[in-house]
RNA sequence: GGAGAGAUGGCCGAGCUGGCUGAAGGCGCUCGCCUGCUAAGCGAGUAAGCGGCUUAAAACUGCUUCGAGGGUUCGAAUCCCUCUCUCUCCGCCA
């Protein structure tokens, strides 16, 4: 959510911003609404002013003894005065609210202005594509054919879109699980968290999934509740409605959890294999910190997501989102997209994102950063580090030999009973 | 699922026979004093949101806020209704 403040002061560039977002007239009717909500405001707190005043007369008057029946009676005027008032105010209030949830973060002025993702910016790039001898496979032939995908049985379960994982394959995915963590935690300086895998719809408001996007989740039945998207939901709301003390900051927290998407609207996307999927696995790193080192946390925190795939040496390359191509809540993203080799391109493994004061703002996450310093909002970042099932796909992909078996990464051997070789 | 208790400031905790309580007291924190240092002691200060004023901020000023929503009243943290959450005991259960 956006400072009102910030709109009013500066709505030109508010409406540029938006603009580059591919959200032009997101603001319109902001500016009359929020001019007419302070009118009313100076009317009403004018007539709440002689209300309190004149209610503390006819104490005073009442102790003495005295008559007050005439105060009295004119206060009771402003009374129907006053809620017509209040009402007219909530009204607008409710509006000027549904316009400030439904507008996306403004981008940071380093992020290229463009439509598409064909404006995104490479950044750097790590690896080198491996040149096969053979014709290689696609993941979603070398998994089932190893029997450790099993594509056609979880359409029996569940349906499209989800994936039973048997034996290696299984193994491979808890391994990836407990690796990730493992570095986070170990060598990154994050503190391991299990949260639950559903939240109540204020979590969603916090970091922007509600009001705009309740179609891309899924929602218990008959309950306020969803089934959680991405862990950063759990761990940004952490500290929802919380003060937080400078000194403590910043926050470092990972964790695993399975995420869940109705993956609404891309019908035809993905359709194969482990790349879009309804319940997938994913390790998160999330960020709480100071307003003013949030940018330096973000090139960290990308580090971090980058290292892992550096260890698993699968080749990766950084894009930096354009304006056009960014979530919802960010400012500024990095993408981390992994080589996949049946895809013949680099595909995205990881986002890393700061959403400054955005998620704070909605989540009420505040901080007193010393002594008698003024309370501010922190900045919040998330970052895969990084989706799971896309690591097998990507492992299965560039670790395959010519036989159909493949080649258990040199870091993952230990999490794996020492096994080499799946075949 | 049954029975009961509770929700107040950064924290603990009074108030709950309606006005002088934005809220006692304590802790914490900040500043000052004092004492070789530290500890202790003394004094002062210390909520947030939204408006107004201001080039902007501070200061000043108004309104709102004692779990949420509604009601009674000239006036509600205090009375009434509804809801949510937390805790204790019993039952059931991984």
């Amino acid at each position: 959510m956006l400072d009102a403040k910030i709109i009013r002061a500066n709505h030109q560039q508010v409406e540029e911003a938006l603009r580059n977002r591919n959200m032009p007239g997101a603001l319109e009717n902001f500016l009359n609404l929020d001019e007419e909500r302070r009118k009313l405001l100076t009317q009403v707190e004018e007539i709440k002013g002689f209300r309190n005043k004149a209610s503390q007369e006819v104490g005073a008057l009442k102790k003495k003894g005295q008559d007050a029946a005439e105060l009295m009676e004119k206060v009771r005027q402003t009374g129907q005065e006053i809620k017509t008032l209040d009402e007219k105010i909530k009204e607008i209030e409710t509006k000027l609210n549904k316009i400030l949830l439904n507008i996306p973060n403004i981008p940071h002025e380093s992020v290229p202005v463009g439509a598409d993702e064909n404006s995104n910016l490479e950044v750097r790039r790590w690896g080198e594509p491996r040149q096969f001898t053979f014709e290689p496979q696609a993941h979603w032939d070398i998994g089932p054919n190893l029997d450790v995908l099993d594509f056609e049985r979880a359409a029996k379960l569940s349906g499209a879109r989800f994936t039973v994982y048997k034996g290696w394959g299984a193994r491979l995915e808890r391994a990836i699980i407990n690796f990730y963590l493992d570095i986070h935690t170990g060598e990154h300086g994050y503190r391991e968290v299990f949260p639950p895998f559903m939240v109540n719809g204020e979590c969603m408001l916090g970091t922007g999934q509600l009001p705009k996007f309740a179609e891309d989740m899924f929602k218990i039945e008959g309950r306020e509740m969803y089934m959680v998207p991405t862990a950063e939901v759990p761990l940004t709301n952490l500290y929802r409605e919380e003060i937080i003390d400078g000194q403590d900051l910043p926050f470092y927290m990972t964790a695993y959890t399975a995420c869940f998407r109705a993956e609404a609207g891309s019908h035809g996307r993905d359709t194969r294999g482990l790349i879009r999927q309804h319940q997938f696995n994913k390790v998160e790193l999330v960020k709480i910190v100071a307003a003013d080192s949030s940018y330096d946390e973000l090139e960290k925190l990308t580090r971090d997501a980058e290292r892992v795939l550096q260890l698993l040496e699968l080749p990766y390359r950084v894009m930096l989102l354009c304006t056009g191509d960014m979530g919802f809540s960010s400012a500024k993203t990095y993408d981390l997209e992994v080589w996949m080799p049946s895809y013949n391109d680099y595909k995205e493994i990881s986002s890393c994102s700061n959403c400054e004061d955005f998620q704070a703002r909605r989540a009420n996450i505040r901080y007193r950063s010393a002594r008698g310093e003024k309370l501010q909002y922190a900045h919040t970042l998330n970052g895969s580090g990084v989706a799971i099932g896309r690591t097998v796909a990507a492992i299965l992909e560039n670790y395959q030999q010519e036989d159909g078996s493949v080649l258990v990464p040199k870091v993952l051997r230990p999490y794996m009973g020492g096994l080499e070789l799946i075949k």
